[in-house]
RNA sequence: GGCCCGUUGGUCAAGCGGCUAAGACACCGCCCUUUCACGGCGGAGACAUGAGUUCGAUUCUCGUACGGGUCACCA
């Protein structure tokens, strides 16, 4: 019974983070790697929080990067239910439980008093504390007010004195003097747990044996160390990892807009590009190659590669990695990808085939299409300027003179095909000895209207065919003279 | 503020007492080239800081500075 089970914990909040994601992807390689099982529980115990639907998000995302769950609250499982509020009655059996072995106890103090006590304290300069008030009630008077129907919640004994040590895979051991810390509240009023009560107890019986969760909770991982203490149970191994940054002082948040799978989605990355870049971030392969699928992640992944400071999200960085993944698709998938953002700005009889070929090299981000085949419809009017190239040497003059030997020469074409168009303008640039660039720019130019476009000169007459393309030329010449 | 944690180029990062301190993105230059890309080659750029330990510190210890986390009946 040593198989090692890994957990996924979200709260239903209505958005998967970029940074809950990744946690994700490293508890999930740590479970794949080593044969175990993956496990989705979800932590919806703060009822005001609850977001409609925010489950289906968390499905849908962990789906659609291939995190598969092997027990959780849609597949079923040993150790379900794996929703919390579902397992309410669990967590009151063993708040009660604690209370019985010592480790807890029931506190009636209302919200008004924990406000006042908090207020005196922060108005002294003290760290305000729960100041025990309940903690040596005798068992009468605690029936007495139990029976008397008196609301209460179940609080943590922390010892008084000595010092709490508990073991992180990457920050070693950590000590805490036990006086630091709180009685906190382990079951509420409403009957629900809170969090660190939730997962020590979850943890426990679902048989997790490595949790990986955000750094934010390595402050109250002493607490839990006593709680484990208390019920005698075994501590699961503990990974923390940083958090991921927007910059140096800020967490990358919702608020930027980028801090959401789906928001990269919607604007054009891959999903696995998106999975391999995450996993850049506070992790390090031992090679020097970067591109990792995900079996590769499984198979590469390492906790001593997990890095202990926060990293800085970078967009570029992404972007590049996206572009990586955009060139290594087939032209076929690319094309597939492709297809309905071309469509956003090029809505003509086209080969969309051939457009997307000339796309794939030059797209790292596939909402960059639409601009830059927004001339294939219709050639925008365009600044004469455009013909003016030093490295070309080209000019409105020198661009007049090529239009007009060009003219004659595509409209003799009547096999118009790439091959044929290049042989016939290739064999005018040779007869009048002069670069390619000389003639080719211009002709690009008078067809296009832009200064760039994906292809050059004879793929861009090839896809808008010849009747367009003699049009086009006519009407810049017909430019250039006035 | 108390407690906890961190600090290698602009960013991600390798490094685990002795190295000309990797690599990637970004940047700059060159090449390829019908534009732009792609691809190829090359360049600039870093161990926060002060002590100590040591024959020798980026690496170990302490202080300082800076940054982060946490101090809820939120997770």
């Amino acid at each position: 019974m040593n198989e090692v089970r890994t957990r996924f914990a979200p709260s239903p909040t209505g958005y998967l983070h970029i940074g809950g994601l990744r946690t994700a992807l490293f508890t999930y390689c740590i479970a794949k790697k080593a044969g175990g099982k993956f496990i989705l529980r979800i932590e919806d115990t703060d009822q005001e929080r609850y977001v409609e639907g925010a489950n289906e998000v968390i499905y849908r995302t962990l789906r659609a990067v291939g995190l598969d769950w092997d027990e959780g609250p849609d597949v079923g499982g040993n150790y379900g239910p794996y929703i919390q509020t579902e397992r309410r009655g669990i967590y009151k059996e063993y708040a009660e439980k604690l209370v019985e072995l010592g480790g807890a106890y029931y506190c009636f103090c209302d919200k008004e008093r924990l406000a006042e006590l908090k207020a005196v304290q922060e108005a002294s300069g003290v760290n305000p504390m729960y100041d025990r008030h309940c903690r040596n009630l005798s068992p009468e008077e605690v029936k007495a007010k139990l029976d008397a129907g008196t609301p209460y919640v179940i609080r943590q004994k922390v010892p008084l004195d000595g010092t709490t040590t508990f073991h992180d895979v990457l920050y070693g051991d950590i000590t805490v003097e036990n006086s630091t810390l709180d009685d906190q509240v382990l079951l509420k009023t409403d009957g629900l747990p809170t969090y660190n009560f939730a997962n020590v107890v979850d943890d426990h019986l679902m048989g997790i044996t490595h949790v990986v969760r955000g750094n934010e909770y390595l402050a109250s991982a002493p607490k839990y160390t006593l709680l484990y203490e208390a019920f005698g149970w075994e501590e699961p191994v503990y990974i923390h990892v940083e958090h991921i940054m927007r910059d140096k002082q800020h967490k990358l948040s919702k608020r930027d807009g980028d801090a959401s799978y789906e928001d990269f989605i919607n604007k054009g990355y891959l999903s696995e590009a998106i999975v391999n870049y995450i996993a850049l971030l506070g992790w390090s392969p031992k090679g020097e190659r970067e591109i990792f699928s995900l079996p590769e992640l499984i198979e590469e992944f390492d906790i001593s590669g997990l890095s202990k400071s926060p990293a800085i999200f970078d967009p570029l960085k992404l972007k590049a990695m996206n572009g990586e993944y955009i060139r290594a698709l087939s032209p076929e998938k690319f094309a597939e990808y492709a297809e309905p953002y071309i469509r956003q700005t090029c809505k003509g009889d086209f080969d969309i085939a051939k457009i997307a070929a000339l796309l794939q090299p030059r797209t790292e981000v596939l909402s960059e299409i639409p601009d830059q085949v927004d001339f294939f419809d219709e050639m925008p009017s365009y600044d004469l300027a455009l013909y003016e190239n030093k490295k070309m040497k080209t000019n409105l003059e020198t661009a007049i003179e090529v239009l007009e030997k060009v003219l004659p020469v595509l409209e003799n074409i009547t096999d118009w095909n790439f091959d044929v168009l290049h042989d016939s303008l290739f064999n005018l640039i040779g007869e009048m000895g002069i670069k390619n660039g000389y003639v080719l720019w211009p002709v690009r130019v008078a067809i296009s209207g832009k200064q760039f476009t994906p292809g050059g000169a004879i793929e861009v007459a090839e896809i808008i065919g010849k009747d367009e393309t003699l049009s086009r030329m006519k009407r810049s010449i017909e430019m250039l003279r006035n």
